[in-house]
DNA sequence: GGTCACATGTAAATAGTTACATGATTTC
DNA sequence: GAAATCATGTAACTATTTACATGTGACC
């Protein structure tokens, strides 16, 4: 299970409280492994009994306290467990490619809307990749600090590169299942149509 | 749920038993969506139970009978509702990902070998796509009926294309990921290391 | 007789989603 | 006073994974 371990990074990154980790997994580590605030909480309670993770309550002014995690010294060791050990190649469930399957029994055209609605999620997420990129990493790190390098920054930069990646893919994929599903008109699939 | 729609358009392409589909599942359909024997076995029964799927009793010769499911109506219409149904694209769980940022707080450098692992992964699964193409799509459908598009064998090309876009993408990322964690010497890491 | 591929399941545990629930404070 | 954001949870349901279980027939 990794989401212990996605949270278990995001508080390495930055310790925070469930509310805050829900926002994170709407963007930032949310890009590669989501979840809702209902699995966090109960996996920050789990962490907690465990002794992975740490808990503090924040008093805070103009709006309710919280309760800020941060990764104790057995978190640690257990990310560190899962980083040593082997994990499969990950399996894919993409939902579209299932639909675009089923299609060639229904009407193929049909689903060209439903296609160009995912393109252009897929290029709202890569713009707003590409900003992020800019603004993060645009600039190099410390203009004094030329010496050793950050391990946080540049593995993040690679995972955001990898996002990039495959938003671009994906944007050119579906510009190919578009050709694709306009080469068949609407009516004309084997099962109703005058023309099969 | 686009398990049980899943293998209705398995189903559809080719009726089988649970134990096809289960093989199905390890190459073909299963190249976008992964289900394992058991989830099969309980989806089939709960769609006969629906009236999704027809059965019928095949004795075999040489090896155990088995039971042959395929599409009826109401699965019909209840795959044509889903495709009509808009879905939300989709949500993504990359623990490689969570790995490499993790990795920024134990040693980058020990995490080559399990990129290279997956990288092999990705390249294996592109020269079996490659040789799926070249044997499925090398040669226009049929010589004669130059006619009437096929839509079954046109969508599953765009979907293969669409899986040989992925593994190109993949391994050029974790080349770019090897490039970045090299960079990083074994032992130097912020926290145990002697040059943090 | 052992192993492999075929064939179908049950049971238990874990993970993930959806709906419901509460309460503070800020802004309009 | 209504809506939005911050903040934390429970309950019920659905999906997925892992382990266990059984039996046939082919081949070595």
């Amino acid at each position: 299970m990794a989401l212990d371990h996605a949270i278990l990074v995001s508080l390495l990154e930055k310790p925070g409280s469930g509310y805050e980790l829900a926002r994170r997994f709407e963007r930032s580590i949310g890009y590669f492994w989501t979840a809702t605030h209902q699995q966090i909480y109960r996996v920050l309670k789990r962490m907690e009994a465990e002794g992975w993770v740490d808990v503090r309550d924040v008093p805070q002014y103009g709006r309710p306290d919280k309760k800020e995690y941060s990764v104790a010294p057995a978190g640690r060791e257990a990310l560190s467990a899962w980083l040593a050990a082997p994990i499969e190649p990950e399996s894919v469930r993409h939902d579209l490619a299932v639909k675009i399957r089923g299609a060639a029994f229904d009407d193929p055209a049909s689903l060209i809307g439903e296609v160009e609605r995912h393109r252009q999620a897929h290029r709202d997420r890569l713009a707003h990749y590409l900003v992020g990129e800019t603004r993060d990493f645009g600039q190099p790190p410390e203009p004094e600090a030329a010496g050793p390098l950050d391990a946080e920054r540049e593995l993040q930069h690679v995972v955001l590169r990898g996002g990039i990646a495959y938003e671009r893919m994906m944007i050119d994929w579906l510009d190919d299942v578009l050709a694709t599903l306009a080469r068949f008109e609407p009516g004309t699939d084997p099962d109703t149509g005058p023309a099969g």
